[in-house]
DNA sequence: CGACTGTCGAGTGTCGACAGTTTGGAGATT
DNA sequence: AATCTCCAAACTGTCGACACTCGACAGTCG
C-alpha cells in the first residue's frame, strides 16, 4: 500500500475503466455471461450510466487478461475454454512453479517459511469455514507466495495471469473443493520439502500436489463440456 | 495468409488502433523514444493525423505488451528497463524454453526436425548477409518453433511477451553479434540434443546457450545504464 | 424452388469537444 | 539566491455524435 509521509492511504484514483474492468470480471467470475456471448459496448455502457469510451478501454484490459477477445468490426465476446487451452495453463504453471521452487529452495530464510507456514495456516481456518471463492484465493495466495519468494518478478505477472485464467475456469466448473480440509494438508508436503532445501524434493511435491489438482480440474472441465 | 475459394487474399481489416500500434512499436524498437520519456497522446495524435481514440487504444495495447507504462492522470511513458528486469526476463525465458524442449522430445516428428535444420539454415544464411535485426528475428524465429512443437500455445504467448521485451533491450544496446555466424552455429548442439530424444540433453544444451547470451546481454546492458 | 440483391437495424471505429488535473514557469517573498 | 505561490498552458479522462460496416431478412429474378 503506497503512503504519503503522513501515513494516510493515497486516494486510490480508481478511475472508470479500472471500476468497470472490475466489475466486468466480478460478473464473468460469478458466471452472469455465458462463455461466447457478444458484449455490447453500448448496452454496457448503458448499464453502468457511463459513456463507450471507459467501456471499450476496460474492454481492452480484460482482453489482455485473456477473459475476453476480440474481432474486428464486431466486438468483444467472451473468452470461450476448452479443456486442452486449460490443460496447457495448468501445465505451464506447473512449469513456473517448479523454477519458482528451485529458485526458492536456494535461499529460503526464516521469514519466507514463516510466512508461507502462516498462509497454510489460514488456508486451514477458511478450509473450516470460509467460502468456496475464500478457498481458491487463499490456495492460489499460497502459490503465489512461491513464485513471491523466487525473486523473478517477470515470473510473478505470468503466475499471475494464469491464475486469473484458472479462476475463471475453476468458477465455471461450479465447486471444486469436496474437502477444503483435505486440499490444504496437501500443500503440508511442498513447505516440507522447501525446508530441507532441497530443490529436487520441491519439485518432487509440487509435481505431485499440480498434478493431482491439474488432472481433477480439466476431467471435470472436460466432463462439463459434454453434459 | 488466408484465401478466399478463388485464391484473393482476404482484405486485411487494419484498422486505427493496429496501425498505429504497429508504428509506435517500430519507433520503440528503433530507439526514437528514449525509455521514460513521455508520450502525450494528443501529439502523436497530430503526428499520425488521427483522433487521441485510437491512440489510446493502442498505448493500452503496447502498455499490456510491457513497452508502455501508464500512470493515472499522467499518461504513458516509455517502459524502462534495468538490467535486473531483463534478467529476469531471460531467467524466465529459459524456463519455458526448458520445458518446451522436455515436451518436444518426447513427440519430435520427422517434419520438427526437418523445420527446425531449415530454420538453422536460414539463420546462417541472414548471419551472412542479413542486417541485424534479420539476424535477431531469425534466431528468436528457431526458439520459438521449440515452443511451438512442444504443443502449449499458452507458453508460446508468454514466450512472444517476451521475445517482445528481449528485442527492446537488445535493440536499445546497439548491437548484438559480432560474428552472427558463430551465433547460428551454437543453436547446432540444440537440434542434436533432440535428435537423440534426450529431454536431459536437450536442456543441457538450451542451458548452456541461453545462460551465455543471458550473461552476454545482461552484462552489455548494465554496462550502458553506467556508461 | 433456389440463389442473388437491396434494405434496415444494430454496433463498432473514429472524431471533436469539454471539464478537471497536472506541470512548468513567472513573479513574489524571505 | 533560494523558496514559495499562483497562474496559464498542456494534457488526460470522459462524453456525445456521426459514418461506416456487418448480419439478417425480405423481395426479386432466373
Amino acid at each position: 500500500m503506497t503512503t504519503t509521509t503522513r501515513g494516510f492511504a493515497t486516494i486510490q484514483q480508481r478511475d472508470l475503466v479500472n471500476q468497470i474492468a472490475d466489475m466486468l470480471t466480478e460478473a464473468l467470475l460469478k458466471g452472469d455471461f455465458a462463455p461466447g456471448v457478444h458484449l455490447a459496448e453500448a448496452q454496457l455502457a448503458r448499464d453502468f450510466g457511463v459513456s463507450r469510451a471507459p467501456v471499450r478501454e476496460a474492454a481492452r484490459l480484460l482482453e489482455s487478461r485473456g477473459m475476453l477477445v476480440s474481432q474486428p468490426r464486431r466486438g468483444f465476446f467472451v473468452r470461450t475454454f476448452n479443456a486442452d487451452e486449460l490443460d496447457d495453463v495448468y501445465d505451464l504453471r506447473l512449469c513456473l512453479e517448479r523454477h519458482a521452487i528451485r529458485l526458492l529452495a536456494g535461499k529460503l530464510t526464516a521469514g519466507m517459511e514463516a510466512a508461507l507456514s502462516d498462509q497454510l495456516e489460514t488456508m486451514r481456518r477458511v478450509a473450516r469455514n470460509g467460502t468456496a471463492v475464500q478457498q481458491i484465493e487463499e490456495d492460489v495466495a499460497f502459490h503465489r507466495m512461491l513464485c513471491e519468494f523466487s525473486g523473478n518478478h517477470r515470473l510473478v505477472r505470468v503466475f499471475d495471469e494464469l491464475c486469473h485464467e484458472m479462476r475463471f475456469c475453476i468458477l465455471l466448473i461450479g465447486q471444486l473443493y469436496d474437502d477444503a480440509l483435505r486440499v490444504a494438508d496437501t500443500h503440508e508436503p511442498i513447505l516440507e520439502a522447501l525446508r530441507t532445501r532441497s530443490p529436487e524434493a520441491g519439485e518432487a511435491a509440487l509435481d505431485y500436489h499440480i498434478g493431482v489438482a491439474q488432472q481433477r480440474v480439466v476431467e471435470m472441465f472436460r466432463e462439463r463440456a459434454k453434459g
